[in-house]
RNA sequence: CGGGGCGUAGCGCAGCCUGGUAGCGCACACGGUUCGGGACCGUGGAGUCGGAGGUUCAAAUCCUCUCGCCCCGACCA
């Protein structure tokens, strides 16, 4: 490919709207230009990665015994109907009509229409298991599309689907696409986790997802150096640092005006941990006292699955339920539901004494109150490993796939029944799985660049090598890259051609850039002496080489797996 | 949806406070000199100043409304 056919717009300058590494590399290289907030067209850099990542999964899906189909990216609404996921998606949906007024909607995921093929043409267990994935177009009116093409409102996902006749069947095809996620991000060059998640609206028994670590990333995972946890924090458990009992007796303390654990905890010179946090929550079936330690945040989702839904109590509902304001509410001596963060349990702790302007020392559980344990908090940098106790760690990261174990929940709406060896109608057990290649590519940049510009991974860069003759008015300099640009595309490498009249400072700084791995250069010097120049962009280490020995020496060099 | 910021040439920006009819750098075109890490000189093309309304003799500049983009938060199937 020559240089000065293809439209690859670098810009000297980062354009200002981009904040994220990857958005900032990816505009100023020429590989993506944005059309509206979230939605991006891809030039051919741009492209040419995306289809090496889509070359990759394919590979890998294929591997595994999934079949590749493509689906409508427009829908009738009554699936979705069935299914509940019109009425429990709002805005992030888009919908339309077509000309007779039928309800329709651009699909956000494809789990619905999956299903309902199912439903038409798996009829017995002896068309199963299946496994069906696409890579399409998915359309998402995200509340808010950032950071380039990380988040946006269209994007292309491969999403697959497994369909078994029980959940023996399910983990089967479950721990296929594990080893098969983890072949294809480990191919694509990427740092990434396998973490616990959240099954979410997905519903389900089990879900993971795979993070690539990026502080452009949007989500956090906990994660045990020693053992093998890692976790979304969403879901992650962990234990609290435990503390000295300093082994208190009951006081009471005045604290004027000191409300929060903040400000109670520098009044009284006293750790935020050793404070019992009291939050009044209103439940559907009447109030209960939330308690987590000074330190720690409440985690929503956590308490959610215990009590359901619930909302923060009014301070006049305080004020009656409990007889004191917020700020100075302990949980002691209340005839009201009480639930607790464990690490509470044990030790001696402060705690508002139910009176303005006044807190109590020494209050311990079991002595001054009882409650329901649970784990409550949010789990943050240095908390505990709940399976081996060693410190977590906490880390930043993007979503670059995940999986779900579905089981019956599209099936069973949908219909998506077969019939078992006793002729018995059962539902089919599904599984989902999706990765964005997008992020991939992403995560990619986000992991691999410098000052000077991306470094492409070499199973996803653009080209294999890119040929930088630095006079292309001396007719040996182009003789002699124009042979090797041909013997190196004859050996089934992806080459560009940097063709174009440019002083070679211009042809460094782009081929730097854009971040192909391998450059050949050929300069005049070198070629009295029938040499070459082979650099390495990730580690800008570059050296001569007989003109003869160049091809075999750069096919070795992108052959290579150790550095990918 | 809440909070903040920004819209002036393809990109990066100045001009706005204090109204007087648009400028700089890069990029682009042409000529010349250059040529191993974003060269230099000269000439030139390119802008409804996001849009609408208003104030004024006069609006990029002041006022009102509106649209768009970015960031933080909420949300995230």
């Amino acid at each position: 490919m020559f240089f000065s056919n293809m439209i690859m717009p670098t810009m000297r300058e980062f354009p200002s709207e981009a904040e994220a590494i990857s958005h900032k590399l990816m505009l100023r290289a020429g590989y993506v230009r944005q059309l509206a907030s979230g939605l991006y067209a891809y030039l051919p850099l741009g492209w040419r990665v995306i289809c090496r990542i889509n070359a990759i999964m394919r590979d890998e899906m294929n591997a595994i015994g999934a079949q590749e189909i493509s689906l409508p990216v427009m829908h009738p609404a009554e699936i979705w109907q069935k299914t509940g996921r019109w009425y429990d998606i709002k805005e992030e949906m888009f919908r339309l009509k077509d000309r007779t007024g039928r309800d329709m909607c651009l699909g956000m995921t494809h789990e619905e229409i999956m299903t309902w093929l199912a439903a038409r043409e798996l009829k017995s267990y002896r068309n199963l298991p299946q496994m069906w994935y696409q890579i399409q177009t998915k359309l998402r009116d995200e509340a808010r599309p950032k950071s380039g093409i990380l988040r946006t409102r269209e994007f292309l996902m491969k999403d697959s689907y497994s369909f078994d006749i029980d959940d023996e069947g399910l983990d089967k095809s479950y721990k296929l696409h594990t080893n098969a996620y983890h072949n294809i991000f480990r191919r694509c060059g990427l740092v990434f986790y396998q973490a616990e998640s959240d099954t979410g609206m997905m519903g389900g028994a089990a879900a993971h997802e795979f993070m690539a670590p990026s502080p452009a990333g949007e989500d956090e995972i906990v994660i045990c150096d020693k053992c093998d946890y890692t976790a979304n924090v969403e879901v992650a458990c962990s234990l609290a640092v435990s503390l000295k009992d300093l082994g208190w007796q009951h006081e009471e303390v005045h604290t004027p005006n000191k409300r929060t654990v903040k400000e109670v905890s520098s009044f009284l010179k006293i750790g935020p941990s050793y404070f019992i946090k009291s939050l009044l929550f209103i439940l559907s079936d009447g109030p209960a006292l939330v308690l987590l330690r000074g330190d720690q945040e409440l985690h929503d989702k956590k308490l959610m699955k215990i009590i359901g839904s619930f909302r923060p109590a009014s301070k006049d509902e305080v004020q009656s339920i409990l007889g004191v304001e917020a700020g100075f509410i302990g949980p002691m001596s209340h005839a009201i539901r009480i639930i607790a963060d464990v690490s509470l349990k044990e030790g001696t702790f402060v705690t508002g004494a139910n009176k303005v302007d006044y807190h109590i020392k020494g209050i311990t559980s079991g002595k001054d109150f009882s409650a329901e344990w649970h784990d409550l908090h949010v789990a943050k940098e240095g908390d505990m490993c709940p399976k081996c106790q060693n410190a977590l760690k906490i880390d930043r990261v993007i979503e670059i796939g995940n999986i779900f174990k579905l089981g019956v929940k599209y099936s069973v709406p949908l219909n998506a029944v077969y019939l078992d060896a006793n002729g018995q109608e059962r539902p089919i057990i599904m599984g989902s799985y999706g990765i964005g290649p997008a992020r991939i590519a992403a995560a990619a940049v986000e992991q691999n660049y410098d000052k000077d510009g991306i470094i492409w991974p070499k199973s996803i860069a653009p080209f294999d090598v890119e040929v930088i003759p630095l006079n292309v008015s001396d007719a040996r300099t182009m003789e002699v890259a124009g042979q090797l640009y041909k013997n190196l595309t004859g050996s089934s490498l992806e080459v560009l051609f940097d063709d174009r009249d440019e002083r070679p400072g211009v042809k460094f700084k782009d081929a730097d850039l854009i971040g192909i791995p391998v450059h050949l250069i050929i300069g005049e010097k070198s070629l009295k002496d029938n040499m070459v120049e082979i650099k390495v962009r990730r580690t800008k280490e570059a050296h001569k080489v007989k003109l003869e020995d160049s091809i075999s020496t750069i096919i070795k060099l992108v052959h290579d797996k150790s550095v990918l």
